[in-house]
DNA sequence: GAACCGATTGCCT
DNA sequence: GGCAATCGGTTCG
């Protein structure tokens, strides 16, 4: 049985950024790149503020980089990472106020085989287990900064290529886990991870405390 | 400009 | 558990 397929509105983005972290724990994530379409579960997320939180891209105002995260809710926020991953978030807030939320781990759903091509070897249930491999495994780059979720709202990234990403309602989790980002240092103690504390798609379990 | 470090991952011991 | 890969933003001189 296929999920959801119909794309939540803007308005369930253009809010608090740690109520759409929390809300997006099970509902389905769609990428359609080069005429495949993959489809997966969000299992894990996390919030990333404004100015108030030390660990945003956007702690110390708007750059180059950050732009998006100032922009209108509901588009992709896509950045390059150690070099070499890129990760994906979702843009939160009202205009003018910066927010996103970070996608870290997805229970694949759809389009398994286009997964395992872009990934080379991995058991299924790992295939998007992470922010880098999830980019990696839907075919998401920097090309995608700055596009609306939708499913019409498609941009020739490049003249052969269409791409376009949106979210759907899901499977609420029975047990919703709560707790530290991952791999931050600053404001390390703000519980804005959620994850699906049953899923075996984490990008790392969720620790006992906190939980 | 140079040095340092990051919302990571995979391969090494 | 340790560490290299690899680039751009931030900080410091």
């Amino acid at each position: 049985m296929l999920p959801p397929r119909r794309p939540l509105p803007r308005r369930f983005f253009a809010r608090d950024t740690v109520t759409v972290a929390r809300e997006l724990v099970g509902c389905t994530l769609w990428a359609a790149a080069g005429g495949r379409t993959c489809a997966g579960r969000i299992v894990e997320s996390e919030a990333y503020l404004d100015e108030r939180d030390p660990a945003s891209h956007a702690a110390r105002g708007r750059t180059e980089r950050n732009a998006v995260m100032f922009g209108p809710a509901a588009v992709v926020y896509v950045y390059l990472i150690y070099g070499l991953h890129y990760c994906l978030n979702l843009v939160t807030e009202a205009e003018g106020r910066a927010g996103a939320v970070l996608v870290r781990a997805l229970e694949p759903l759809v389009g398994l085989e286009s997964m395992r091509e872009r990934c080379g070897s991995a058991r299924d249930a790992g295939l998007c287990a992470g922010p880098g491999r999830l980019c990696r495994a839907l075919g998401i780059d920097l090309a995608w900064n700055g596009l609306p979720l939708g499913d019409r709202t498609s941009r020739p990234v490049q003249p052969d290529r269409d791409v376009r990403v949106w979210v759907a309602a899901g499977r609420a989790p029975a047990r919703l886990a709560a707790g530290p980002r991952v791999g931050i240092r600053h404001a390390a103690a703000r519980p804005f991870r959620f994850c699906d504390a049953d899923s075996a798609s984490l990008s790392r379990r969720p620790v006992a405390e906190g939980f």
